[in-house]
DNA sequence: CGGCATCCATTTTGATACTG
DNA sequence: CAGTATCAAAATGGATGCCG
């Protein structure tokens, strides 16, 4: 079974050849917030069977995109994590995230899933570097079960997964309320002061949250 | 017969639902240089047989990402286009191309077809605002049948299918010697003074043109 | 738990013939 | 030309089952 191609010269057509399948993007964003074990990626991507998955992260370490790695200790399981390759379609994922954050976000439909990682990839579609200049600050995210952070330090944003070390502050909120800020049925700062969402830390570091994430003002796709 | 979704809240996986399916992010790209005719549509996409790319371009419709346009006097024919949100596409695919351009552009495979207006996507690539600072030109590219125009205006470039109205500068390159730009086996400069590219017109337009474009270092997807 | 193999019902696709 | 209609060949999804 040869791999299908779009046989093309084309930067954006060898690309797709490599990325383009179905669920393919879908595994490289799951590991852009950091390694994940195969049975995470399994519960994170509902539809995708067991079969597929197999085949897809075969596929991408046959194509240098991502690699199979033993976590460090005292984990010491396998997951899956991006090769340097892969961690440059970064990019490229947020490109298309930050489109849909215009286009694409309307309220979340029933049977959506949502997971924290989610948002936190939409959170670096969102980010607005001169808003953090200056700033160095570790922000802990705690929604439903998942724990996340991201690290900002003066103009550059780094989210991952799981716990941070030593945060500055930290943010507890309901998946449904992150939801709620995604399609702009509710704002970050207006959560907390409804107080669905609850924060602790740094004063300073908190004040500054708001602005670091400006979500795109939406859009209706429309004749044009 | 209803539409396949991943069933993710989440703004990338919408909008991998709107135009992650084979052929449609290639039928952006197509749409991104202009509006284009069923037929050349079909022509440049070897292998997207007729029936598909009717669906394809209904689904574009029905989703506002292009639509149906009659071109101006006097050609009078009809054609596609992108809508507002269609053309917000251009920076995904572009990314993708970047990429690409880094990661994926080795030799130039046998059976590989190849347009100018792919490589003219790559020059959006590839383009170095700062290298186009105070500079105000038209380049006209003739490569094989095509014809294609790019505008570089202070540090914005805007790349187009068919002729320029007051060109400042021709360039005249064959498609194979600019299929070796891309895969770095040529430079443009090179291929000027080796003579398989002609050039005409402004001279300081001219000598600019080589540094407003710089192709990535080519890497090798492996263990990383 | 991780991961591959198998079987089978549905969709998608690719290629071509056909029509206004 | 611009599309429809049709049919065969993949690809997908879902359910298990198995093995280390």
């Amino acid at each position: 079974m040869e791999q299908r191609t779009y046989n093309q010269f084309c930067a954006t057509a060898r690309t797709l050849d490599l990325v383009g399948e179905r669920w393919t993007m879908l595994l490289i964003r799951e590991l852009l917030t950091g390694p994940k074990r195969y049975g995470d990626l399994q519960a994170s991507l509902r539809g995708l069977g067991t079969g597929l998955l197999a085949a897809r992260l075969k596929h991408l370490e046959r194509e240098g995109l991502a690699r199979k790695v033993v976590l460090p200790p005292p984990a010491r399981v396998p997951a899956y994590a991006l090769t340097e390759a892969g961690e440059e379609l970064g990019p490229a994922v947020l490109a298309l995230a930050q489109w849909g954050l215009k286009w694409a976000m309307d309220e979340r439909r029933a049977g959506e899933t949502f997971h924290a990682d989610w948002a936190v990839l939409g959170m670096r579609a969102c980010f607005v570097p001169d808003a953090a200049a200056g700033l160095r600050a570790v922000y802990e995210f705690h929604v439903g079960e998942d724990v996340l952070h991201a690290r900002v330090d003066d103009g550059t944003l780094e989210t991952v997964h799981g716990p941070a070390q030593r945060p500055d502050a930290t943010i507890t909120i309901t998946e449904d309320e992150l939801a709620a800020v995604t399609s702009r049925r509710q704002t970050l700062s207006g959560a907390i002061t409804a107080g669905t969402a609850t924060v602790t830390g740094d004063r300073e570091a908190l004040r500054r949250l708001p602005d670091l994430f400006r979500l795109p003002p939406q859009s209706r796709r429309v004749e044009g």
